[in-house]
DNA sequence: CCCATTAATTACCGATCGGTATAGAATAGC
DNA sequence: GCTATTCTATACCGATCGGTAATTAATGGG
């Protein structure tokens, strides 16, 4: 088994890498020189490891969800009542979107907020992986109207959607540079007058 | 006055086109192609009558700022009290982001939200702009706790960051393709909760 | 009418873009 | 040791990037 050369590089290290550049930079600012600079080896073994620039994306934007921020989001939900887990999603947030170990902000919302033509499937996959996240908070939602642990009267895709949207506000707020504290504020105010 | 051959197109009129291309695209995903197809013009004739295209996206945010919906958000400040002023911000967002007489969401959110070092003055002017646009709401609403209008125990500061965020979320959702009935639901429901 | 001035057009510039052909270096199986 | 296989390194590809030189066309002032 595994004849042949061994490659040189960890692949998962690699692709954190990229990870990184492309959080900061976008897809399209991000060029190929930046990338292999940034993970350290040659654009042939990049194309031989991920394919292409899209592909490598694809890799890291998965990454993002599996072992980065995107994976707390989805623990949050896990939390056993709505209040909690929407205290923990705009708290973690706050948190995450300011954390000094990587750049400021969210991948999923300024990898591809605007873009080319060419780079419009890459876009089209962002707004997707927030409407999947967004689509889970209601569902988390419903079943807590359906436990009593939100009124009955609340519409739970509403709910989600106004924390989906405030939460990608934070995230632009972020990548402007606001600090975690800023941020924590913005979480507390709207905690304040959640229903519940 | 007014010696040389005359220009053959209107400079507000390309300005607009430009402004289109780069609230669509972005900064960098906007080519000089797409520009100039878009404006009617040629190359040189954009060169000589913007400068470059750096110039021609400030030209193009400066008309978006005072002629564009970036207007409307200045306008809504001028109403009488805090909770109208949020009402007519947060409404008006619902249309304009969703207005097909235009790219769906902000210009300011997703012109350079992230962007390669070579334009990274472009996505600090953008979030300069954003953040004078907070600071004129913070502004309004100390009138407003002077006047009454607001709790003396609210935080002018907190409830403009707060503001500005979701009307951040709602310009990211929009550009998600949210319908302008699911941004009204934000907004409402934001309203629900405003402090007075 | 002629000239100075300005705009439009064509054709081009070097640099960088994403992506690859080719050849050499390192492994496993035989 | 030899071969098949896989990775690495250099050097390169056509296309497109933002930006311009040079020429021609249209105006106003004298």
């Amino acid at each position: 088994m595994a004849k042949g050369r061994p490659r040189e590089f960890d692949a998962e290290e690699a692709l954190d890498k990229a990870m990184m550049v492309f959080w900061q930079q976008g897809f399209e600012g991000a060029s190929l020189s930046d990338l292999t600079e940034a993970m350290g080896i040659s654009r042939p073994s990049l194309y031989a490891a991920f394919g292409n620039k899209e592909e490598l994306f694809r890799r890291a934007l998965e990454r993002y969800v599996e072992t980065g921020p995107a994976a707390k989001y989805f623990a949050a939900l896990a939390e056993p009542t709505a209040r909690v887990v929407v205290e923990r999603l705009l708290r973690d947030a706050a948190q995450s979107l300011t954390d000094p170990c990587h750049p400021a902000g969210c991948l999923s919302v300024q990898g591809a907020l605007s873009c080319s033509e060419a780079a419009q499937s890459i876009k089209d996959e962002l707004s997707a992986l927030r409407c999947n996240g967004e689509a889970a908070l209601t569902e988390r939602f419903e079943r807590a109207k359906a436990e009593g642990d939100l009124p009955a009267s609340s519409n739970p895709a509403v709910l989600a959607r106004y924390v989906a949207a405030l939460l990608q506000g934070m995230a632009v707020q972020a990548s402007g540079g606001a600090t975690r504290e800023q941020l924590l504020d913005v979480a507390e105010m709207a905690l304040g007058s959640w229903p519940s």
